[in-house]
DNA sequence: AAAACGTGGAA
DNA sequence: TTTCCAAGTTT
């Protein structure tokens, strides 16, 4: 075995985390269902979601036979909703092609939507110790100090470099443990601030350590600046305590969430208020909210009205729908929708 | 290749 | 306050 498995091995061990949700027990819809969330999302902020997922939907079948919007209210906060969507459809491609369990095999594991080359890895590895790598942003990071690798690791060549390195360095057994020991190393130890170098079994061949640049590697993303956008949102209340809420388009941000209806402008607000009977001049005005994406801000405008009966023409609508305050656990919301309705008094 | 795609926590 | 970024994938 390779010294730096080896050694990554004998740590994990010791100073390895052994206790997370997903390893006890270690099936493949556990071990998936962790992976798709763990992307780009600390483990803390998973566990609780995960945990209410797996109550609601304990095995494969059951989450494919779900709603999509039930899907979508326990993943609503996580972020990253075609996670949600993607989980879903793979879980019913799963049931009609696969005998309703994931399948054992890299290329048709891969071939599942929101499974890409790292997670396949990472399933086929914890779940059945097959002799798979990942590349996620523990291994990046500690691949690039440990070998002193320059460049963002995000771009095309640094990355084919470390899925070359990655593969070199899995030992013949043991590729469960191995797996999680890399992303435990590279969460607790190999920190991107102030990693704990003195206690690390690798230090005596890391060639950032040796060559005092381990506060310089990984290098980060090429910076832009955040655009700003700004939209209104709707808020129209009955006398029953619901509220009027609308489908997200399915394309673009919280693509299948529910949300406010939202206007681009005053007379956008004004056509949509019209079979209401509402006055725009009798807007409750509410206070701004900024939102930041990953790709630009938000302003949200949020103005409300109070209606006396819904409206038949947004009963007959499919992209509309009346929902009591009460029952807002039902759907998925956006976060700051969410925050927003949640601070409403019924 | 580069941009889209969420959110909350830390520096 | 602003910036960065955390178990990436898709288009």
């Amino acid at each position: 075995m390779s010294e730096f498995a080896h050694r990554l091995l004998q740590w994990f061990d010791r100073d390895g985390r052994h206790d997370l949700p997903w390893q006890h027990p270690r099936t493949p819809y556990r071990v998936w269902l962790s992976e798709i969330m763990l992307q780009q999302t600390q483990v803390q902020t998973v566990i609780p979601y995960y945990l209410r997922f797996l109550q609601e939907l304990p095995t494969l079948p059951d989450l494919a036979a779900a709603d999509t919007d039930r899907v979508l209210a326990l993943w609503a906060g996580l972020g990253y909703y075609a996670r949600a969507r993607n989980l879903h459809k793979a879980a019913r491609a799963c049931v009609e092609q696969h005998g309703g369990d994931l399948p054992r095999d890299f290329e048709a594991m891969a071939a599942l939507p929101g499974i890409g080359r790292s997670t396949a890895g990472a399933i086929l590895a914890q779940a059945h110790g097959d002799r798979f790598p990942i590349l996620d942003g523990n291994v990046k990071r500690t691949l690039a100090r440990f070998h002193g690798i320059g460049g963002w690791p995000g771009s095309g060549p640094v990355e084919k470099q470390m899925w070359t390195l990655a593969e070199q360095h899995l030992p013949e057994a043991r590729l469960a443990d191995y797996t999680q020991a890399i992303m435990d190393f590279g969460a607790t130890l190999c920190t991107r601030h102030d990693p704990a170098c003195v206690l690390c079994p690798l230090q005596d061949d890391c060639v950032a350590r040796r060559e005092g640049r381990v506060d310089q590697l990984p290098e980060a993303k090429p910076g832009k600046p955040l655009p700003e956008r700004r939209t209104l949102m709707l808020l129209l209340r009955d006398a029953r305590g619901h509220v009027l809420l609308a489908r997200r388009p399915d394309t673009g941000v919280w693509s299948g969430m529910w949300s406010l209806p939202e206007a681009g402008s005053h007379d956008e607000a004004r056509d949509f208020l019209r079979p209401h009977a509402l006055d725009f001049d009798a807007a409750e005005p509410l206070p701004l909210i900024e939102h930041t994406f990953s790709h630009y801000r938000l302003h949200i405008e949020p103005m409300g009205w109070r209606v006396a009966e819904p409206a038949a023409a947004t009963s007959a609508d499919a992209g509309l729908r009346w929902q009591p305050l009460d029952r807002l656990h039902e759907v998925g919301l956006p976060a700051p929708v969410k925050k927003l309705l949640g601070s409403l008094t019924p």
